[in-house]
DNA sequence: GTGAAAGCGCTAACAC
DNA sequence: GTGTTAGCGCTTTCAC
């Protein structure tokens, strides 16, 4: 590596050509992998290159191409495990096909989420990774659909008539989280969530129910859930258990449920498991160091990014077809937030740690 | 708007040009606000522009400008709060000032780091926010100064004599703890964290030992720092309790550090604040739902962010000068996990949950 | 095998 | 006031 005092100006391709004594379009053919140039004049070139220390712009060079080496990610917020290990993932995958991921949150906001891919769009993108805020039917896709973008739509997604959907398979996920309840003894469960993502957490409720009525048709299902934030949710919860509810578990559809719950649960002076069983959808770190752990449906991060780039980039090359709508399984952790009832449940909150 | 079944080639300034019946200066001119455009062009121009749902090639136009306005940040990894929260600041005041903002995460390596940043001068960006892996002194942080380009250091580095940083005000908020701790009768405190990240580390270790030992001389400070990575720390914590240690509380000088205790604290059976007192640096929603809710530094995210992005476009613009290393203020969370010792410290791990 | 020429979409001088 | 010209740095025919 030569030691280059650099400032102002990189070096251009026509630095590279005048020094190896050869045009700019054979550095450019050379740098491209072309066998057809002269094997000495190559070596020109490479050392060149490497004397200079000279480095394609992506930005010049995707300009001339027809499809900009870009990929553009959309998630509702960055300050969560999940889509934080997510966009570390797209990034990974977009990176190993020599992409670049630009990443942006559209913080939970369906208006934000339409500006965003707008400008996704004037930047040219090659394609979209989509984690809509609400559900594939928001005005983002809509958007993607009118402008001709290609794009997968990611997590709150069931299917689409035009993009390929990937996400984790919930309704599975809640089943197996219904026989494990029912399977130790649960009969009376609250499902706490949020409507606004209507069709994830539909199918979640619908795979849990569905499931433990299968196994007990005489279960109660009691179901919370709040319109479209999670504060309305707590009020609800604390009006719920005011009134003098007392379900024996409470599996929430989704994290900020889970933390509502178990704040919820500490302001009665309830302790997991003896008093109540939790189960929340989506781990997080945190989680099993706790007293006691909760347990929690662990969504296949790396698996939904490695098959949402894999699509993507599928329909980047040009692959007609129908959509695909993919579900990745979830894996159950059972932790020590739940237990069989009637192990001292409602022992009167003592309030030991 | 019209409704432009929107394929292919996007219109360029040329077609708004032709259609508005004047040259694509002129319309350059006018979407840069030049007031010099008789109006009736410019409603033309305009008119043209709504249209044709014309928009600017963010990528073409910075081709031409002499500075990209896109700015890169490069995180040690997108999962935890605190980095998911500052990419999100970022993001936004980025967009502010008309800047996009392309986010990687260096995963902790510092070799990655400086491909990222290789990657970003590749993409002349117009400046870098870097949160390095270690501190200043890295790889990276000499690339860049090797390299002419502009930026600021953030969260873990103290000063540095080519770029601006700002980071929390460690040391301070150490001290804090520290009177907090010693207020509440600790005379035997255990400190822990990641000797990688040394300089940070260290303030926060000196800002607490100095403080400490100014409120009670005979104080014992006990330390384990960790060389690299958070599992070796598991070890001698569990190496350090397993020899018969028994501080009144540890202080955590990182996130997963914190966790580690926790996780730690439970396989002995001890409880907090009862049998030991815990307090972190970085704060997190699930510590305040736990049982008990987890004392905490909570960082100054926001105002790091803005006070870093002001720093960087105030050098973008050309601003010379010394660079200045700003410390903005923690705010300490007493919660439920510190207590006074001699509240039945060890009581012998009863296990109610 | 290689280079000249054209041009991606835009902006900035500089004429007119 | 406005249009012409000349690129930004690169890739891609298409002659030679």
């Amino acid at each position: 590596m030569a030691h280059r005092e650099a400032r102002q100006r990189r070096p251009s391709i026509h630095d590279v050509a005048s020094r190896a004594g050869v045009s700019a379009a054979t550095v450019s053919k050379v740098m491209a992998g072309v066998t057809t140039v002269k094997p000495e004049n190559a070596q020109r070139v490479f050392d060149a290159i490497e004397q200079l220390g000279y480095r394609v712009d992506p930005l010049a060079s995707d300009m001339r191409r027809a499809k900009r080496r870009i990929i553009g990610a959309i998630m509702p917020e960055f300050e969560s495990e999940f889509f934080g290990q997510m966009v570390t993932q797209l990034e990974s995958l977009a990176e190993q096909r020599g992409y670049t991921l630009v990443a942006a949150s559209s913080r939970e906001s369906e208006e934000r989420e339409k500006e965003i891919l707008a400008r996704m769009h004037d930047w040219r993108v090659a394609g979209v990774v989509l984690a809509p805020v609400r559900n594939e039917h928001g005005p983002a896709a809509a958007f993607m659909k009118a402008n001709g973008m290609t794009g997968v739509l990611i997590d709150r997604v069931l299917s689409d008539d035009a993009f390929d959907t990937v996400s984790a398979d919930s309704a599975a996920a809640s089943a197996e989280v219904a026989r494990m309840l029912v399977g130790k003894g649960h009969r009376h469960v609250l499902v706490i969530g949020l409507a606004e993502q209507a069709a994830t957490v539909r199918a979640r409720l619908d795979g849990f129910r569905s499931q433990a009525l299968a196994l007990d048709p005489s279960i109660r299902i009691d179901v919370i859930l709040s319109e479209v934030s999670v504060e309305p949710l707590r009020a609800s919860l604390r009006d719920y258990f005011g009134r003098g509810e007392r379900p024996t578990a409470v599996y929430s559809l989704l994290l900020k449920g889970t933390l509502v719950a178990l704040s919820e649960f500490r302001r009665r002076g309830w302790h997991c498991p003896n008093d109540i069983s939790l189960v929340g959808f989506d781990d997080a770190e945190w989680m099993q160091v706790t007293w006691p752990a909760i347990a929690a449906v662990v969504q296949p991060v790396r698996q939904i990014a490695i098959e949402a780039m894999n699509l993507l980039f599928r329909r980047i090359e040009g692959e007609e077809g129908q959509p695909t709508a993919r579900l990745e399984p979830c894996q159950v952790l059972m932790r020590e937030s739940v237990g069989s009832p009637g192990n001292g449940p409602h022992s009167g909150g003592g309030d030991r740690q």
